[in-house]
RNA sequence: GGUGGAGUGGCCGAGAGGCGAGGCAGCGGCCUGCAAAGCCGUGUACACGGGUUCGAAUCCCGUCUCCACCUCCA
């Protein structure tokens, strides 16, 4: 079986079949830096870093490249908000950008391009697109270039859509332009704008269109065909068709496949109210555990919405402390953890199946289950088997506690520490046990749930765990 | 107006003509001094109305509700 992927360009799950055997090459459009990212944001990044890490695990070696757009007019609307120049403003907003990859347990992508670092390679762009015919220069004296949409037949191919068809936006301003369909490739520079946010280029001062960004630096990394391009369903349109017109306008061929996840939606005012600031990354984080999180973004599928509940984010943690607890008892009893092995069968297809992470987190749970059974068995062969199963689908799900990308692992001193005053408390109840004072043994017990420890009384022995 | 998507048991969430995905919660049981954890058992759900079919959550027709996007993103 091989792996097939809904591509959004064909309206199909296709086999996949990338350019160059054994090799695939990803742009995923990243973030304009110009607010800390939301749940929704980051949900594309757990998306494609699982699906990167499966293209791994089935031997493909993985180029991924996930642009910072630095530039743009929100980003110059609140860094003067902020008091902050433009660039100290969408900088602060990318290292927040990487605390919250971190925190999630996201590989960064292979290179991360800045737009800005970007601007020859787009006016090059530009240049190519005018020399074909299907740019122009606005005749207002703006400084505007304008990509020529019913020059491109091709035009609305990705997105369905039928120029003809589209809804005229009345408010919006024309400018130089000789459709209303037609966008911005190069913006001129604007007085009341920043100096520093403009470069020169053959059209005089000016900053890049935000679709072009994208295509340049595709090209720059990936070169003129790629593999896949990825991207929140949102910006199937205009962005995405938007870059494959102004491409293949330039004569390139621009990605093979077009994937895009769906958008985490909220119903009421509630969680706004619950979490402060909205569902920021950061602050999801210190209400539920990181794995968790990520877990409760994985297991639905990548093209479903995800309703946002408080609910389900405890029923993925719930779900997760049940995995935890069974691959912390099976290594407690195992003499040797075994080595990583292949993910169970059905998993894989699961995965294959247009990275079905629905039914492979349900394996998942089934593997777990069957190595429960086998540890109250205490058939330790099998549970080795079952134990290596699980850690190897967990690490395709990122979901490793041990995944070296998890950037806030608390590695502390004092577990030791914490360790043998537990122990000490343990031993008082076991001998409270041992002579039946059931009360003062449960005395004990009740004092150290109260802390938030979970005591389990297993054939080895009482065992602590902090979940 | 155009394009795309959604409505599934108490909750989350898959599936897409026929064996009740999976999880969380609940209930019963095993285990336990009692718990916890784990395991076993337990559910007859697919927005509504028709239709096709031996058989429909899945296909067809109609209806309702909701969401996303529609060109420098209001």
């Amino acid at each position: 079986m091989t792996l097939s992927l809904y591509d959004t360009a064909r309206r199909a799950k296709v086999p996949f079949e990338p350019l160059v055997p054994g090799e695939v090459s990803i742009y995923c459009c990243g973030l304009t830096v110009q607010s800390a990212p939301h749940l929704g944001h980051i949900r594309k990044e757990v998306v494609f870093d699982v699906l990167r890490r499966w293209l791994t695990t089935s031997g493909f070696k993985v180029t991924q490249i996930t642009n910072v757009t630095d530039i743009d007019d929100k980003i110059l609307a609140k860094s003067a908000e902020a008091g902050l120049p433009w660039y100290a403003h969408a900088y602060v907003q990318e290292r927040e950008l990487h605390r919250a990859y971190a925190a999630l347990g996201i590989q960064p992508p292979t290179y991360e391009p800045r737009a800005t670092g970007h601007i020859p390679e787009m006016i090059e762009l530009v240049e190519q697109i005018i020399e074909r015919g299907h740019g122009y220069v606005a005749d207002d004296g703006s400084g505007d270039v304008y990509f020529d949409v019913q020059s491109w037949p091709g035009y609305g191919e990705l997105s369905g859509q039928k120029p003809d068809e589209m809804e005229p936006d009345e408010d919006a301003n024309p400018r130089g332009k000789k459709d209303p369909r037609d966008f911005a490739l190069w913006k001129g520079f604007t007085d009341g704008e920043p100096i520093t946010a403009s470069w020169p280029s053959p059209w005089g001062r000016g900053r890049p269109g935000w679709h072009l960004e994208c295509s340049a630096m595709a090209g720059k990394y990936l070169g003129d065909r790629f593999d896949i391009h990825g991207g929140g369903i949102d910006l199937q349109f205009p962005h995405h068709e938007n870059e494959l017109a102004q491409s293949q306008a330039a004569g390139r061929g621009f990605a093979q496949y077009w994937l895009h996840n769906g958008w985490v939606t909220m119903s009421g005012e509630k969680m706004s109210k619950s979490l402060g600031n909205g569902l920021a990354v950061t602050e999801v984080v210190k209400h539920w555990p990181a794995r968790a999180v990520r877990l409760y973004l994985v297991a639905p599928h990548y093209r479903s919405m995800i309703e946002y509940s408080d609910g389900a984010l405890d029923e993925a943690a719930a779900a997760l402390s049940r995995v935890d607890s069974f691959v912390a008892r099976a290594s407690e009893v195992l003499a040797e953890i075994p080595a990583e092995t292949e993910v169970p069968q059905g998993f894989a297809e699961a995965m294959d199946d247009d990275l079905g992470t629905p039914a492979a987190v349900a394996v998942l749970y089934e593997t777990v289950r069957e190595g429960n059974r086998a540890l109250d068995a205490g058939d330790h062969e099998v549970v080795g088997q079952f134990l290596a199963q699980v850690q190897a689908m967990l690490s395709v799900l990122g979901l490793s506690a041990d995944d070296p990308f998890w950037g806030n692992t608390p590695t502390s001193d004092l577990t030791d520490l914490v360790d043998g005053l537990v122990q000490a408390l343990l031993d008082q109840r076991a001998a409270a046990r041992t002579r039946k004072d059931f009360e003062a043994a449960d005395m004990i017990r009740n004092q150290l749930t109260d802390m938030g420890l979970t005591i389990e009384d297993t054939p080895q022995g009482p065992r602590w765990s902090l979940d």
